[in-house]
DNA sequence: CCGGTCCATAGCCATCGCCTATAGAGCTAA
DNA sequence: TTAGCTCTATAGGCGATGGCTATGGACCGG
């Protein structure tokens, strides 16, 4: 029975006695015994049925066939050599690849942190996904992603048993927004919901997990809200606000990259806007994946300590953009 | 004891794993148990130190390093089924290599049945040495060339006990040549003795077997030759010949092929020339050699039943070069 | 002819590959 | 929630294998 015919070890004795052109010699460079390398080689031959060394000198040497087949083994040897180099150099991660799932919203969010993690690993090609917020989740937990970006708050009960697990990325204030036209432009006295009822509004429609949220508190709050517009595009509704005469609700990260776009507050207060890292509990994980969640923790913590409920202070992804701080 | 690892076995398991996205089917299609599958990939696993398939979901997939690695072992058994062919394939005789040491004489001699050989196989690549008769001797005994075709009647005592083995190739009648200007071209009477001691001769020098051999006829005579010009190179004589003053021995098949160039005989007749093929004896041979042997046997059977002792047709060499006829 | 060197074989033994039996996890349907 | 089914991992047994030492046999040089 052949059970180990044209192992690496066997192609590894052929290789040393076809270098010292002995078999002791040989032997003694491999530090197996003599025999050893006698009959391994021998049955070697009999299981390619052909003779690869010429063993009537004093020396021996590889026939013909020898010569052939010597060839081909260190090249196989050495694909597997580069083998165990590569997967080696994945788990040290100069190498490997990432899939993300992100909402339009939570895309603009996380760029910081993406710009970051591929300065640090230039190696790991990242992809990202744009999608709703259930495609985020049935994608994690059917594996077309890996990890997704999205809102905690509005997981859904059948994500959560579906082995779903969460990690915090950041806390994020959300406010109303206008255009530098828009008659609240600049007000630093907050809208009453009364008021906010008659503001004329442009929302994303309900696929997204930010209008479910908006939906949410004006149901707990009894507010009936003035939707003008919807639509799936947030690019859409910053053009909408630069018209000047309709408002919308947005996180302040968002709303402070925006030129001539200002915050105005609501009372109540809108619930802060909670992002987490979603990925598949109890299975494997990338050492890329591994990577980003843990450069993704660390980042996420610094992020929640420096943002106040209510801020005075310039645009918090300046402060989010550099994590090297510490 | 990690004896096995990265047996083609092994990778052979990973890649139907892989495939079959399952244990059991992967473990059906390659004929052992399911258990042995999930144990050997477990041992590579290990060996590697790497997790290269990712078995927490219903079906089994590779992870990021085991899709890295099966790459490199696709091709590391690629190489090595590559080289099973291609020894098999040199079996075959659609590749290898000859080394071919032969006297100036010889290589004369042979060259059709060189030709013949490389039409045959042209896959197999014959290089040719043109040396003194005892360099093919002990080229051959020190494996410097497979095979020496070289004179028969003078292979040393030293040779012979030196494992050397001899294959009749043809035999050849020697005559007296002389160019066109000679005063003895195309005259029919043979020279008796008295008549050749009185004609200056052109001879090659005593490294050649061809001239031990004149000189042994000779002396068995009790000739004394007129040697005006000795050398060690076959054009200087045919170019002197034709000069018309000098005559010198040569075989009929050299004779034949010059132009201008004419035999007469001699009497008593030089005893035939022998050539053989000459080997190392019990030793390793490659496919080439034996194919060139096996053809050189059936080649010179046809050429001695052809060749008459007087011949008064055409060149033998056009005959010797159709070994098809049959 | 003798001594030394080198490869091949014999016999022994620890380890391995493969088996069957079965444990345990996960999933689906009732 | 539970039972049944499927699939992978583990346990234990056994024949096969890789490696050892001892030694036979061939070959070579002095």
């Amino acid at each position: 029975m052949d059970r180990n015919i044209m192992c690496p070890r066997s192609l590894r004795y052929l290789l040393a006695v076809a270098e010292h052109h002995s078999f002791t010699r040989a032997a003694e460079a491999l530090y197996v015994s003599q025999p050893t390398l006698s009959q391994q080689i021998k049955q070697l031959e009999e299981s390619l049925d052909v003779q690869l060394l010429d063993r009537s000198g004093r020396s021996v040497r590889l026939t013909d066939a020898g010569e052939v087949y010597v060839g081909y083994a260190r090249r196989a040897l050495g694909e597997l050599d580069a083998g165990k180099r590569a997967i080696h150099e994945l788990q040290d991660l100069s190498r490997g690849s990432l899939r993300l799932g992100m909402t339009p919203i939570t895309d603009y969010l996380a760029a910081p942190l993406l710009d970051n993690f591929n300065t640090r690993y230039p190696g790991i090609t990242v992809s990202t996904l744009e999608m709703p917020q259930d495609d985020i989740e049935s994608g994690v937990a059917e594996d077309n992603i890996d990890i997704g970006i999205a809102f905690t708050n509005t997981l859904s009960t059948e994500a959560r048993s579906n082995g779903i697990e969460t990690q915090l990325l950041f806390i994020e204030p959300l406010n109303i927004a206008v255009g530098k036209a828009h008659h609240c432009a600049g007000q630093e006295e907050p809208l009453n919901e009364h008021a906010f009822e008659q503001e004329p509004l442009v929302l994303l429609n309900s696929d997204f997990a930010l209008r479910r949220h908006i939906d949410l508190y004006c149901l707990e709050h009894n507010i009936s809200p003035h939707i003008a517009i919807e639509t799936n595009s947030l690019s859409t509704i910053i053009e909408v606000l630069r018209l000047g005469r309709l408002a919308t609700i947005l996180p302040d990260s968002i709303v402070c990259r925006q030129h001539e776009v200002y915050s105005v507050m609501l009372l109540p207060e809108l619930p802060h806007h909670t992002i987490t890292l979603i990925s598949r509990k109890e299975s494997y994980k990338s050492p890329a994946s591994l990577a980003f969640m843990d450069l993704a923790a660390g980042w996420g913590v610094d992020g929640c300590r420096k943002i106040p409920s209510h801020r005075s202070g310039p645009c918090p992804m300046s402060e989010l953009c550099d994590p090297d701080e510490d």
